[in-house]
DNA sequence: AACTATGACAACCGCGAAATG
DNA sequence: GCATTTCGCGGTTGTCATAGT
């Protein structure tokens, strides 16, 4: 049995809004808010259209914090840090950039920033690969989910402060293509409360290896790679490190690298990143479930790589 | 001037999760 | 506990503007 439509396609206007159709839902909402409710709302506002439509027209355009183009280098690396780190989650990443979003974010990482970061076309891993070190740029197998070189899927969305404390880690060989769960790599350091940065992300994927470049940048408070970032910086208003910074320290060692290392001209110091482990889940409800349990905890049996 | 290629971004689609009855 | 509805997200497509030939 098929999903109901969220509302009658053939009657409903659809395409780009006029001056007119965004007034209306601009005044209605300033009037009355959304109500919680989308698809009742263009009934209600007297517009022909989805409320799909008109949710996507408020939050993406219509909405007053609302900003456009212009990123800055800054939001470059924070933008390319998150992607590299969490992958395609384009709402997080937004989040971290006030003013911004995720549809913005994600249509100025496709239409540019991918081309900065990654002007040649990258290898692909074969099925069976085998990690050297993990939390690096394009080093993720291709998904159906998931872009290639899109590391975790699993940081949570909520970002949650008490998440990815460090505990053991174990080793085993992760065949990429098994079924049965998402691929899920916890990120980096999840499992060990400390790692060196000490040189290469080094991605071994047969036939092809892959050496990303990692800054030596990463404060040691929270291991997070914050390169060349100035400290009480302003993104749209808000100090970047005040938004973005404070948040991301409560992923404690979730390390932030990859392709940012690319972007910066400046960041003259690489040296290798040793990663002794990093963690295959089954699915989400595995990785939160060590993760809850996570002061201590260890990931399931048998589903852990060693990085060699 | 006409045509084509490319870039930028708005909008749509379909899915999974969450909320609700 | 289940079915249905709604929301939110990420991937993709469509459209328009501009640059290049």
């Amino acid at each position: 049995m098929g999903r109901a439509p969220c509302c009658d396609k053939a009657r409903v206007k659809r395409g780009p809004w006029s001056p007119e159709e965004d007034e209306q839902l601009r005044s209605y909402v300033r009037a009355n808010g959304v109500g919680g409710n989308w698809i009742a709302l263009p009934h209600k506002a007297g517009l022909n259209r989805c409320g799909k439509s008109c949710r996507l027209r408020w939050l993406n355009y219509l909405r007053p914090d609302i900003r456009h183009g212009g990123y800055t280098e800054q939001e470059d690396r924070v933008i390319c840090s998150l992607y590299a780190s969490i992958g395609s989650r384009w709402s997080i990443i937004a989040s971290k950039l006030p003013g911004r979003t995720d549809n913005d974010v994600k249509n100025y990482w496709n239409t540019k920033l991918k081309k900065k970061v990654m002007p040649m076309p990258m290898p692909m891993p074969g099925p069976h690969y085998h990690h050297h070190a993990g939390l690096g740029a394009f080093s993720a197998p291709a998904t159906p989910s998931g872009p290639a070189g899109s590391w975790s899927q699993c940081v949570p969305s909520t970002l949650q402060p008490a998440a990815l404390s460090p505990a053991a880690s174990g080793s085993s060989s992760v065949d990429t293509t098994s079924s049965g769960g998402d691929m899920c790599f916890a990120p980096a350091g999840m499992y060990q409360p400390h790692h060196p940065m000490q040189g290469f992300v080094h991605v071994d994927s047969s036939p092809q290896t892959v050496l990303a470049p990692m800054p030596l940048d990463v404060p040691a408070a929270t291991g997070i790679w914050a390169p060349s970032m100035p400290a009480a910086s302003d993104v749209g208003g808000v100090a970047l490190e005040d938004a973005f910074l404070a948040d991301l320290g409560a992923y404690g060692d979730l390390l932030l690298g990859g392709f940012g290392g690319q972007l910066l001209q400046d960041n003259k110091a690489t040296a290798a990143m040793e990663l002794p482990g990093a963690c295959y889940f089954p699915n989400m409800a595995e990785m939160w479930a060590a993760d809850h349990a996570h002061a201590h905890a260890k990931p399931p049996q048998g589903l852990c790589n060693t990085f060699t």
